[in-house]
RNA sequence: GCGCCCGUAGCUCAGUAGGAUAGAGCACGGGAUUCCUAAUCCCGGGGUCACAGGUUCGAAUCCUGUCGGGCGCACCA
């Protein structure tokens, strides 16, 4: 059990007795009751706000409650002191072999400290990147890829069975478009001169060596043909290429997914007709006309009859088109089944990691995925903002017409997955985010990563120092150390923050935000900095001190435990702990 | 016009399920290095939480409206 859960429990049982002699009355919401570290240390290091939350319900003042509250605490052996506050909260103070428990289940646990079991091995589906098989990722998609990527860390890490998925949208106009633009390239490898990309084409030069690897197996027989004979196969040759391409840049990110569903087979198998006669079969569907739309005129709007989804029965705006003119299925079509056949593989908790330009889709989606499931399966569908790029401080311009585009890879390749997939976690997901290449590249203190990677190595550091005196470096050989020789108020706030890990843990998991880790560790790290250089200057308070053998010993505990968590929060992350820094 | 997201220090951002005197980094000013890595640490100035109402013991946080910014708005993906 963590410190805050214990303390809560501690509270808890407080206010039973209270309830028992009769001070309190019976039937109160103790489960609603909190205890947290407060935000300003000066008042102690925990308070909860049990009698501001408990006042109205019992009939009681605020602080009467709080006063009683408090004088039963004071009887429970690990509190030191309880002290009732304005408006009402209770704040502790606990003996240091309390906070001390934490440091002793982090050497314990090892990487398990933290774990709390919230899935109760319960499946969840995350589905992150899904980017286009047109063309290799960039920047853009990399913000959502590590964050779908972290976020499927962290539930694992808290007991759900995660299915990592990558939805490859290889069907529909788009993948036409690649297949016109592999095949100009076919031809220049064939030794035509193409000349300027046609508009309208991709003009990637990270199409020529597909149009060459076909030159090569094909020959020049699909050179004049009609489009109709080689379509397919282009297309085909495409996909494979640049899905290639993506796993490796995924590769290269620290990113695998454990499945990559393909549109077209769905579209191929039958998948997408069955579901959607699945859903004509609830009453869902209907043919009907939609209005224009508001916003800007569509030039070629006409009112045309179409199959549509009642999106909204289910809290959508306006109901959603189904079949296109041509007859053809439309892309929320092919995303319902995506999303049933999910379902029917035994995801009743979905998470989709989106990009903010899809923000207008989510309540069709929500919408769809509530009808079909009868409302059994929920859908959570996280947006990330756009990335900024900048050169220096100034917005640099993407543009995929003239080709220059900055890819994941370039990025990646330069600074590093560990910088890039910390940065991308350094803020909420629904904000946007400056990334500026030269700032990042640089290396310098402004990347967090290595504020805290530092901190990692220099525990690291201690504990090579510590091996050449002969003195224990694993967890194992220092669960004995006598922790309670930790009395010094930096070395004691290190311990707390120890103890405050599970519960960081929880909350990120719940809240689904990879981000709170991230700024956990900065914490923690600043913390651990804090402490050397207090042993700087105080030559007591050194990690290794000789004359003090169990000292020594109870500090590397301490300094192991806070690399266990550094190591593990990192590792949620997908950031390497590093063992030195040069 | 409608929908979603955002607005917190000069800049970039946190703010833990409504809690106490709103925090951190950068930048700026001052200081610390014979000693476990100074890629670090310590001290300081900096705020009408966009604005106006509302809900209540209490609001940066919840509700309504206004202003400002981003994204999206049949038959594309």
């Amino acid at each position: 059990m963590n410190a805050f859960d214990s303390l809560a429990d501690l509270v808890r049982s407080a206010l039973e007795r209270l309830i028992a002699d009769g001070a309190l009355p019976a039937g109160l919401p103790l489960d609603s009751v909190q205890v947290e570290p407060p935000r300003d240390p000066a008042h102690g290091e925990a308070a909860t706000n049990a009698a501001l939350l408990l006042a109205k319900p019992a009939r009681l003042a605020p602080m009467e409650l709080a006063e009683r509250l408090a004088a039963q605490l004071r009887s429970a052996p690990e509190v030191v002191e309880a002290a009732a506050a304005r408006p009402g909260f209770v704040n502790l103070r606990l003996v240091p072999a309390f906070w001390l428990r934490a440091v002793h289940a982090a050497l314990e646990l090892g990487a398990d400290y933290g774990r709390v079991d919230l899935g109760r091995g319960r499946p969840v589906n995350v589905e992150y990147c899904s980017a286009n098989p047109t063309g290799p990722l960039h920047v853009g998609h990399g913000r959502g890829t590590v964050f779908g990527d972290a976020l499927a860390n962290l539930l694992a890490y808290t007991g759900w069975k995660v299915t990592r998925e990558y939805y490859v949208n290889d069907a529909g106009a788009q993948i036409e478009t690649l297949a016109r633009s592999v095949h100009l390239r076919y031809r220049e490898a064939l030794g035509e001169a193409i000349g300027p990309i046609p508009e309208g084409l991709y003009p990637g030069e990270y199409l020529v060596p597909v149009g060459r690897a076909l030159a090569e197996s094909e020959g020049p027989r699909w050179r004049d043909r009609p489009e109709a004979e080689w379509l397919p196969l282009f297309a085909r040759r495409a996909v494979e290429a640049m899905l290639a391409r993506i796993r490796d840049d995924l590769a290269a990110l620290g990113v695998h997914h454990d499945l990559f569903r393909s549109e077209r087979e769905l579209v191929e198998t039958g998948a997408v007709d069955e579901a959607l006669a699945f859903m004509e079969k609830k009453g869902l569907l209907y043919t009907g006309t939609l209005p224009a739309p508001k916003g800007k005129p569509v030039e070629d709007w006409e009112p045309v009859p179409q199959l549509l989804f009642r999106a909204t029965a289910f809290g959508d705006d306006t109901d959603r088109p189904l079949k296109r003119s041509t007859g053809h299925w439309t892309y929320f079509a092919a995303d319902i089944a995506y999303h049933l056949d999910k379902w029917r593989r035994g995801f009743d908790r979905m998470i989709d990691v989106w990009g903010a330009d899809h923000g207008g889709y989510v309540k069709r989606m929500q919408a769809a995925v509530k009808a079909f499931s009868d409302g059994r399966a929920s859908l959570e569908i996280r947006l990330c903002q756009l990335v900024n790029l900048l050169d220096g401080g100034k917005p640099l311009r993407m543009s995929k017409r003239a080709g220059r585009i900055v890819t994941l890879r370039d990025v990646v390749d330069e600074v590093g997955k560990d910088v890039f997939r910390f940065m991308m976690l350094t803020r909420r997901n629904d904000a946007p985010l400056d990334f500026d290449l030269v700032e990042v590249t640089q290396q310098s203190k402004d990347n967090p990563v290595f504020y805290v990677q530092y901190a990692h190595a220099r525990i690291r550091s201690v504990f090579r120092h510590a091996a050449e005196q002969d003195l224990p470096g694993s967890a194992r050989a220092l669960l004995d150390a006598p922790l309670a020789r930790l009395s010094d108020p930096a070395e004691l706030a290190l311990v707390r923050a120890v103890a405050a890990w599970p519960r960081t843990v929880r909350a990120a998991a719940e809240q689904s935000e990879p981000h709170r880790i991230a700024f956990y560790l900065q914490e923690l790290a600043a913390l651990f900095h804090a402490l050397w250089t207090r042993g700087k200057e105080m030559p007591d308070l050194r990690f290794l001190v000789a004359e003090d053998r169990p000292l020594t010993l109870a500090r590397l505990a301490l300094l192991e435990a806070v690399r266990t968590v550094l190591a593990t929060g990192l590792g949620l992350l997908g950031v390497t702990p590093v063992e030195e820094l040069h």
